[in-house]
DNA sequence: TGCTATGATGTAACCGGTTACAGAAAACGG
DNA sequence: CCGTTTTCTGTAACCGGTTACATCATAGCA
């Protein structure tokens, strides 16, 4: 009936069980022994009055939030969603909080919330922090995981990305060796990206694989973006240099592309091949359907979530993970419809 | 040069600057004047020991955590994204912080974390909490902001939702009058979303306005799901039941009718049209592109946040926000395409 | 000049937990 | 049977802020 007075507290608790507080809240915490009888009167106390820690009065005492840091700059962005899911899923019962820092380009991220008052340890996720911020937050000590993005030299900071040379080189092998194309445009992403810069290892090495001379003017600006990319592919059209593929750094560019050849005329995959990466959702229903590189990004989010807490908790963790990923052959390359999808 | 040393509290800068803790308290919050000469040397003192006040003990002391709590069962669906990046865009640079909490069908969520130890507020989204744990929260007083889902009867929780039947309206009338369309399929949404029972409303009004009569064999189960979709406008494609066009009910909906159709050979739009609802970010690449109808989802976000933010301020809330919707006409109807996309 | 209103600051209790330390009772070993 | 260890429990300090109340100058006023 007492179901709006204030919420009771530990000391209610214990004057109820006629115990002191240290042993309900040793109750609370088994973190010592205690008599059954003992144990017994202080539950029934505990819920005779309905009784919840007050979780914030105990972060203040034992120092620690039970929460981890998402910092992000791209809200909204098709990366976001798995990310997130799989971050969660990592911490999944394990009574930790999640709780998102958005940055934006425009909005630097204020410094106090990446320090150790607000959470236990931080996943940051690539371009979501200035590089000084970033420094600064290393120096610190406050534990963090990156992700997609290797840490200074020098650094002992955790790593959890994909794997993306070889995925591409097998990607730019399909379209040589199965669909004899030879003048393959490459669509970088932002300055800056590791996961370009390694595709685009991957795809000097397939195409040095294969005695096809590279040659620069086929490298454009794609910035992993839908319109950068449309427009670049557009001014390349015009320039009418030659080419029958083109690999477009990502998904998000690939939609840039195929608007842009669809608009020029050209036809996908008969006059040119397009594939993509990452396998973002929208990809089987792109049309063609894109043949892309599945990036497990749930998954990243999961490892990363577990190695951040491997070390908060003080235990060893991997100094790099580099989850596999997978070709997808769908239609755009020029491959066949599949039986069934 | 102290660099490691562990950080300063309120008394050290009490200490340093000669005055006591609590004048050092109301110079951070501006609670009470202070003489210049005072202000000046707490300054110094709080710059010199780089000191940040330490949030939880704030917290604890003002019994206000300064988070909002967003409680969503689709995490890593096409909603999650843009809805937070509205919330986010709506507590922006506030002070305020964002705690996920994330619940599944199979996972209830801790009842601790809905109450108000954990956060200021709560932004609970359709479908993410049992009604139990619902009314225990709206029993409870918590703030909270419902988003498109109303309350149950008596209960004043402002709602946050989208305009669905008038806009619904407008998209069936648009294949009556436009591409004279007769035969139209509706696919439901999960059983009690409110979204699709307007949109259902919506979808009657519109063949009533044209004398068509409601054929209920053309109502069927879509689930806002891609693969139930597929599976009820396969079956009832086999049931051979005459129909002309498909309202998918949300352009998720629409993908797999979409596949359905082009399985069975059925052209989209030239046999059937096809329109949804929401207008994700997939629906210009779908194949045909999908005419539908925009739902400002970041907007939802954040409206639902101001709201919510009010609330916890304890001013006036609007009781239902319904933000409105706009018809999207590309191609899946039977539309030409536009000059430039 | 003496008395009161005002403004600035300090003291100490409080928010609600945890935990170091101490003490008492029970178990153990010789 | 007594000293030592072990097991359980209590006392009180502590985490780092906020704030009600008290205090003390100083200014204002008759």
């Amino acid at each position: 009936m007492n179901t709006s007075s204030a919420p009771s507290t530990i000391r209610d608790v214990a004057r109820l069980a006629g115990v002191s507080v240290a042993t309900v809240s040793r109750y609370l915490n088994q973190s010592a022994p205690l008599s059954e009888p003992t144990a017994e009167r202080v539950r029934r106390a505990m819920d005779q009055l309905h009784f919840t820690p007050h979780p914030v009065a105990r972060n203040l005492a034992t120092r620690r939030t039970h929460t981890i840091g998402v910092v992000l700059n791209d809200v909204g962005g098709d990366f976001f969603a798995p990310l997130l899911d799989g971050v969660l899923s990592g911490i999944e019962s394990l009574n930790y909080n999640l709780l998102i820092i958005a940055t934006r380009p425009d909005l630097r991220a204020n410094p106090a919330i990446l320090g150790p008052m607000y959470t236990d340890g931080l996943l940051v996720f690539w371009d979501s922090l200035e590089k000084a911020d970033l420094d600064a937050l290393i120096q610190s000590g406050h534990p963090c995981v990156l992700i997609h993005q290797s840490p200074p030299p020098g650094a002992k900071i955790p790593l959890v990305t994909i794997e993306n040379k070889a995925a591409t080189r097998r990607l730019i092998d399909h379209l040589v060796e199965v669909h004899h194309r030879r003048r393959i445009l490459f669509l970088r992403g932002p300055a800056g990206n590791e996961d370009s810069q390694w595709r685009e290892a991957g795809y000097r090495e397939a195409l040095a694989a294969h005695s096809i001379a590279y040659d620069p003017r086929l490298v454009l600006k794609g910035g992993f973006d839908r319109f950068i990319s449309q427009k670049a592919m557009q001014d390349l059209i015009e320039s009418s240099l030659d080419f029958d593929a083109v690999f477009t750094g990502d998904d998000e560019a690939a939609i840039g592309a195929l608007q842009a050849l669809k608009l020029a005329g050209i036809r996908v995959p008969e006059d040119v091949s397009v594939v993509g990466f990452d396998d973002q959702s929208l990809a089987p229903f792109l049309s063609p359907s894109l043949t892309t590189v599945h990036a497990p990004t749930d998954q990243v989010g999961r490892m990363a979530a577990r190695q951040l807490l491997r070390l908060i908790n003080g235990e060893e963790t991997e100094p790099e993970i580099l989850l596999p990923t997978e070709l997808v052959i769908r239609n755009s390359c020029g491959c066949p419809l599949p039986v069934s999808d």
